[in-house]
RNA sequence: GCCCGCUUGGUGGAACUGGUAGACACAAGGGACUUAAAAUCCCUUGGCCCGAAAGGGCCGUGCCGGUUCGAGUCCGGCAGCGGGCACCA
């Protein structure tokens, strides 16, 4: 054994027997308890980044430390391989999409495999394989017939330059990101799955995830967005030509119906569009809605047009009242009935919009404690919950009762009906690109939308494809869209779009439980495996990707392709890694490797000299250059270092600011407990007094397990750190070498997990049997983990005037006693009497004087 | 705008369900070893005050207030920072 740990030769030396054991291989055995830990598949983008040290770094230590607990571990690894960065690169450097996605995994696996993660590479899968894709069409089909997928219409961003489908973000100021032509909304017949069947299932479930964070909970919630109202039917007055005479709109305020001023329309609602081709200024008024759109800036988000059709609707509760009749930019089609009756003395979007139209105001809910002779409204809506005023049967009553009396009344007549809206909208998966799986449908002139037979998978991407023109390669193949009609042999054509990529991620899981299976996943395995009891990835996918994967789920269920609802028993979300930035006085970004620090703290540009601004730390991010790759880190200073960096310090649910120095410390400690192991089992004979090292060594291993169970990573490297500070010292001091020993295997079990390399090193040089990573967590002996006496706090008036040494659950007169004869008490009790005394055994005692 | 979270030394952070604030590190300073450097080891390190020293006192967990014998922890208000959603009827 020498002195310095060689981590170059530690490293590939037990990567490479973990291997050739296949001692991370997993199979079903329903003797042991199972534990599925999962963290979340990358996107093959080229190397892997610092965020992905981090994921995969938690996810090991949970799954290392679980297979030394005695579970049946199954812990893999797979490709999010299909998107559009893929087909970018096609066109930029003329590679193809497969060749530079199974490039890029060859890459990031070697890297992966560096970081001594304990995965089941044999279970690897890349969504971009036909062996997956294949199943996923078979899935796709399933819900299909089960009533989840349907071809609806949708406005999509189009950019006409491109001749391609925009997502949201890749739309700026109404503008395609890369053409810069501004974008058409665009109605298309796409694919959609039904998620809002679930929107009420969806939401309830939430509860039952108790170890999900709450965060991520409320997000989902918000997101679902659920709120009881009512629909209320208006009639239309003198029906304009082929038109419905009925409108029906949606609201949560039922009750606040006399003050209602205004109908308002979405400039999308049939409706509008019926009158719209009669109106010429209406239709412009439209294309200037949609103009503007969602993206807009904040200020041209504020502003609210109209726009009267000079129609007018009967007030379902005021007979011969009307109200007018206006089509509105800010009344989403998407949600409710895409219209809605505005009440300006109630809502202060529509006050705004009135007071800009000059509409009338009816203040029609006033505060407790109001007078409804002088109440009124200004510039500022009454949102609260009050007292009814102006509203005839409704006067006097609460908020929650006039709600009620109002849905009552709209049944009775049949204007209305009570009923609960949710913001979820079902989910649109047809995207019109390239690299993504195939949508297994044909479309045929006489038999319509068919379903590709089950035996006809999978539909393959065809490997001859251009990427040169715009648009969708697949709808500029020469042949492949050409097909025979499966259901009547005629001449048909396939769907050329091709799935959103988060529905490959939606079933993964499932898939590592039998990833070879000829099926999309064989029940035994799932039954066996799933749910994945701890999921751990980035809050970025706190909503899609999660919400998704719950609606797959119980797809799934339905289609009698697993039995349970919700994939993921447990979920934690990391922080993200971060660096300070640093700037040349010229505005050139500079990496970390390109400063120096001078010893009066300053910062300098290694080539030139010249001083550097120092950004604060924020995310790492290629554009700002504040980033450091694992793979230098790795060559360096070995996995294990940076292994343990990432553990350190940092709690793993907060950001962590990667720092040199700190690399430095991990660095440091894993020497430190090089010679530490090989300097305290030299010594074979000391015989001294050890109860301390013994209190230390289970007092670590009672701490450190709970502290893991309760993922407190950095906790648990301070208590490790803390045990090798007490080694050093009681082992300096001449401790029990037997104990010693205890105390080094102890110290070697709970760092094993942080960093596996280390650990076999050091278990294999202090002879013990077979591998680290196979060995049983450490138990800690509970009668080590109390004290004989314990120190409690003694305070005056709730102040601590001393501390004092007591056996362990002394009574409160020993106590007492003791603590009253401190000086310090006496000092600060100034000779006053006892009034009264506090005690919590083995805790504080408080004297009030 | 609405919803949520966070705020503790020079820095990252620790403190179980209200009970000795600052564990464990990083940085800094001092010292040892060395021809020198690296590496390593030892000591100091929240602020202020009294004291030659030993020792002692006061203040202190973003700010203001409250509950309690006792508050970093609970409650109310405010500020700052971060995140989510955003014309949701």
């Amino acid at each position: 054994m020498s002195s310095r740990y060689n981590f170059k030769d530690a490293e590939s030396k037990w990567q490479a027997e973990w291997e050739k054991r296949r001692v991370f291989a997993a199979s079903e055995d329903l003797a042991r308890p199972k534990y599925y830990v999962l963290e979340m598949f990358p996107y093959p983008s080229g190397r892997i980044h610092m965020g992905h040290v981090r994921n995969y770094t938690l996810g090991d230590v949970v799954a290392r430390y679980k297979r030394a607990r005695g579970y049946n571990v199954l812990h893999p690894m797979g490709w999010d391989a299909f998107g559009l960065p893929a087909e970018n690169a096609a066109r930029d450097q003329k590679i193809h999409p497969a060749k530079w996605t199974y490039d890029n995994i060859a890459t990031m696996r070697a890297e992966l495999k560096r970081m001594g993660l304990s995965l089941d590479w044999s279970r690897e899968l890349a969504t971009c394989h036909p062996g997956y894709y294949r199943h996923q069409q078979k899935l796709f089909l399933d819900f299909y017939r089960a009533g989840l997928v349907y071809r609806g219409e949708a406005f999509v961003n189009w950019d006409p330059v491109d001749h391609t489908v925009l997502a949201n973000e890749q739309v700026i100021d109404g503008k395609g990101w890369r053409s810069g032509a501004p974008v058409e909304k665009r109605r298309l017949a796409q694919w959609f799955f039904k998620i809002t069947a679930y929107s009420d299932e969806l939401l309830q479930a939430l509860g039952g995830l108790e170890r999900w964070p709450d965060k991520v909970r409320l997000m989902q919630e918000n997101w679902i967005g659920r709120s009881e109202g009512a629909y209320v039917t208006w009639k239309v007055q003198g029906r304009p030509k082929g038109q419905s005479d009925k409108l029906e709109v949606f609201t949560t305020r039922p009750d606040t119906l006399y003050g209602g001023t205004f109908l308002a329309l979405s400039p999308h609602h049939p409706f509008t569009d019926g009158l719209a081709k009669a109106d010429p200024k209406l239709k412009a008024f439209v294309a200037e809605c949609d103009r503007l759109g969602t993206s807009e800036a904040a200020i041209e988000a504020a502003e609210k047009i109209g726009y009267d059709t000079g129609l007018k609707a009967e007030h379902p509760f005021v007979p011969g009242k009307t109200v007018p009749i206006w089509v509105a930019n800010f009344v989403l089609m998407e949600y409710g009935t895409g219209a809605i009756f505005g009440c300006p003395s109630g809502d202060q979007r529509d006050l705004d919009f009135v007071r800009k139209y000059r509409l009338p105001v009816i203040p029609v809910v006033m505060p407790r404690d109001a007078d409804a002779r002088s109440f009124a409204i200004g510039d500022t809506a009454f949102t609260d919950d009050g007292v009814m005023i102006n509203s005839d049967f409704l006067d006097g009553m609460d908020t929650a009762a006039a709600k009620r009396a109002a849905i009552a009344r709209l049944e009775k007549d049949g204007t209305g009906r009570g009923t609960v809206q949710y913001r979820l909208r079902d989910w649109l998966v047809s995207r019109q690109r390239y690299w993504g799986c195939p949508i297994p449908f044909v479309h045929c002139e006489s038999c319509g939308v068919v379903p590709v037979p089950d035996k006809d998978l999978p539909v393959q991407l065809p490997e001859d494809v251009t990427f040169d023109k715009p648009g969708n390669p697949l709808d500029h193949h020469p042949t492949w869209r050409h097909v025979d009609c499966p259901q009547c042999g005629g001449q048909a054509r396939r769907d050329t779009d091709t799935l959103d990529t988060f529905v490959d991620s939606s079933w993964y899981f499932a898939r590592f439980c039998s990833p070879r299976a000829d099926e999309p996943v064989t029940r035994a395995a799932v039954d066996y495996w799933l749910p994945v009891d701890q999921y751990i990835g980035g809050v970025e996918h706190a909503i899609l990707h999660l919400l998704y994967s719950r609606f797959f789920t119980r797809g799934m269920h339905k289609t009698g392709h697993a039995r349970l609802d919700e994939p993921f028993a447990g979920l934690f979300t990391q922080g993200m890694v971060c660096h300070e930035s640093y700037r040349a006085a010229d505005g050139r970004w500079l990496y970390p490797e390109e400063i120096d620090r001078k010893p009066d703290g300053g910062v300098v540009e290694s080539a030139t000299g010249k001083p550097v601004t120092v950004g604060r730390r924020e995310v790492m991010s290629k554009s700002k250059k504040n980033v450091v790759a694992p793979a230098a880190i790795i060559d360096t200073y070995g996995a294990d270092t940076a292994r343990w960096f990432m553990l350190s310090d940092s709690p793993p649910e907060r950001d962590l600011e990667w720092s040199a120095a700190g690399v430095e410390g991990a660095w440091r400690f894993i020497n430190r407990v090089w010679r530490l192991v090989e300097e305290c089992t030299g010594k074979s004979d000391a015989r001294g007094d050890a109860t301390e090292l013994r209190r230390a060594t289970h007092g670590a291993i009672n701490d450190i397990t709970q502290l893991l169970d309760r993922f407190k990573f950095n906790s648990a490297v301070a208590r490790i750190r803390e045990l090798a500070n007490t080694i050093e010292e009681e082992a300096g001091k001449g401790a029990d070498a037997a104990i010693v020993r205890e105390a080094v295997e102890a110290l070697i079990k709970l760092l094993g997990p942080m960093m596996p390399h280390l650990g076999e090193e050091l278990w294999a040089s202090i002879g013990g049997k077979g591998l680290l990573c196979e060995q049983p967590w450490p138990a800690a002996d509970p009668k080590f983990l109390v004290a004989d006496t314990v120190e409690i706090a003694v305070q005056v008036n709730g102040k601590l005037r001393a501390t004092v040494t007591l056996r362990r659950d002394a009574p409160q007169d020993e106590a007492q006693t003791v603590a009253l004869s401190q000086p310090a008490v006496q000092r600060a009790m100034e000779g006053k009497g006892v009034r009264k005394v506090i005690y919590r055994p083995n805790q504080v005692i408080n004297v009030v004087a």
